[in-house]
RNA sequence: GGGCAGGUUCCAGAGUGGCCAAAUGGGGCGGACUGUAAAUCCGCUGUUUCGACUUCACAGGUUCGAAUCCUGUCCUGCCCA
């Protein structure tokens, strides 16, 4: 099967340029996305530019991975309300390295295959392009009316906070970045989320008129929750793909949580499943929705996928305990080491233990603890019923921490709302 | 540079001298129900030693008392040049 008919039956194509498809057909082309330098961790929103890279490079193209080092310094303000704050030089150069780091665990970058993934980083060459030059040579190109007709501005143009002239550039720079991989690395095509639509097409125009050449595009939908909130955050904020900031348990869960209808749509995007298999989990799934087959699937593949099998079974082992049958008893059976070990993943907090010899309220030791912000915060919840010790739900906000407390040598075990568990582990 | 309209708690947006920690909606969090869903319903949503304390762009001022009035500063939008 290729590409473009691969892509469209897992929904991943929204736009795409007339002749793309014949294009792919016809050579190894190379193709590229682009990667904002925001973070210093790619999260699950970044992983959908991850697997059409992916995808390309296993029907034999060659994929380019962009970080966007100039872009990155403008921002994109595609489809956004206000301009966000810019980066300084040394957050973004270590963003950058950061991502990188990440793409070449996805990708494979082995230089002896001709498809190799490369990676590219557009301030390499905008860094040695002066204002005056690119407006004669790049901005002659472009008319202002054809940039503000982008539908990615209007929220901006209509908006009341105004757009500046930086932000305003941007499709100019990203265009160019299409234009210059079409000439150094004979780049064709770019990929990316639908709100990139009017970004690239802006490039194939740069490169049509400044090369002379012809290149294409396709979009992929932007990832849309059945609720419409917006995809990749779960309670604790952005998912990420650094395990450092998203352990893999807490990613594990999010795939897991998974509304039924969004877990149709996302095994397809998000895994590498083939269309039988795909087809016929959804239809067991929804034989019986309430065994979550279609999640737990989802959920392996891709913490496997970015954690490998060792990640997934970490995260397997830790949900097992803290939402399977195994009750407060088991963990209270474990040893100090085997409790942190199978608990990696949650949230861990420590406490100085010398807080537990006299003893502390919950509310102060909660607070303190950095589980809750304030102790407002703390005691509204609790007496809200929101806040288990041990297992076991908090009737009142008198009770007081101590020695008795501890769950096996040095560790609580609190868990706020049904699904947020924390480890204070005494130091 | 000139004219006009604005800057309110996470967001949107009321409030125009005391009844304002500030309506309402959204979001977020928690509870019930359930499948660690969805939908629905309910509660919470500045801090607090619960006496208070710090908030309505910023700095001053008027007043017994200001988010609300005055002066200056900064910022934004619209229109004109």
């Amino acid at each position: 099967m290729n590409l473009i008919s691969e892509l469209r039956w897992r929904g991943m194509i929204q736009d795409i340029k007339p002749g793309t498809e014949e294009q792919l057909e016809k050579e190894m082309t190379t193709a590229y996305v682009g990667f904002d330098p925001t973070a210093d961790s790619l999260h699950v929103g970044n992983l959908v530019p991850i697997m059409l890279l992916k995808h390309l490079q296993r029907a034999g193209h060659k994929p380019l991975a962009l970080v966007g080092g100039a872009t990155g310094m403008v921002g994109d303000p595609s489809f956004k309300a206000e301009e966000r704050k810019m980066l300084d030089l040394d957050t973004l150069a270590h963003n950058l390295r950061s991502i990188q780091a990440q793409l070449e665990k996805y990708l494979d970058f082995d230089p002896s295959k001709p498809n190799s993934a490369e990676m590219v980083n557009n301030y390499d060459w905008f860094k040695n392009i002066t204002f005056l030059d690119f407006i004669r040579d790049v901005g002659k190109h472009i008319t202002v009316n054809y940039m503000m007709a982008k539908d990615s501005v209007k929220k901006r143009l209509d908006g009341d906070s105004g757009m500046s002239f930086t932000e305003f550039s941007y499709q100019m720079i990203q265009g160019y970045d299409f234009y210059h991989l079409y000439n150094q690395k004979n780049c064709k095509m770019q990929m990316g989320g639908s709100d990139q639509w009017g970004n690239i097409v802006t490039g194939t125009e740069l490169v049509r008129r400044l090369g002379g050449g012809e290149a294409y595009a396709f979009t992929c939908p932007l990832i849309k929750k059945k609720d419409g909130t917006k995809f990749g955050k779960s309670e604790s904020g952005n998912i990420w793909l650094d395990a450092n900031k998203t352990t893999p348990y807490q990613f594990y869960q999010f795939w897991l949580n998974a509304d039924d209808d969004d877990a149709e749509n996302y095994i397809r995007i998000f895994t590498f499943l083939e269309e039988a298999v795909i087809n016929s989990l959804i239809a067991e799934h929804r034989e019986d929705a309430g065994k979550r087959l279609l999640q737990k699937k989802l959920a392996q593949e891709v913490t496997t996928f970015i954690h490998g099998a060792e990640g997934y079974e970490k995260a397997i082992k830790t949900s097992e305990i803290l939402f399977g049958k195994a009750s407060i008893e088991t963990l209270r059976s474990f040893s100090e080491e085997e409790l942190i070990h199978v608990l990696t993943g949650v949230l861990q907090y420590e406490m100085p233990a010398a807080s537990l010899t006299e003893g502390k309220d919950v509310v102060t030791f909660l607070a303190e603890a950095g589980i809750f912000s304030s102790k407002g915060e703390a005691r509204k919840t609790i007496q809200g019923g929101g806040v288990s010790l041990n297992g076991s739900k908090l009737t009142g906000v008198d009770l007081i921490i101590d020695e008795s407390s501890l769950l096996n040598g040095k560790s609580i075990l609190f868990q706020k709302g049904k699904k947020n568990y924390y480890l204070v582990r005494m130091v």
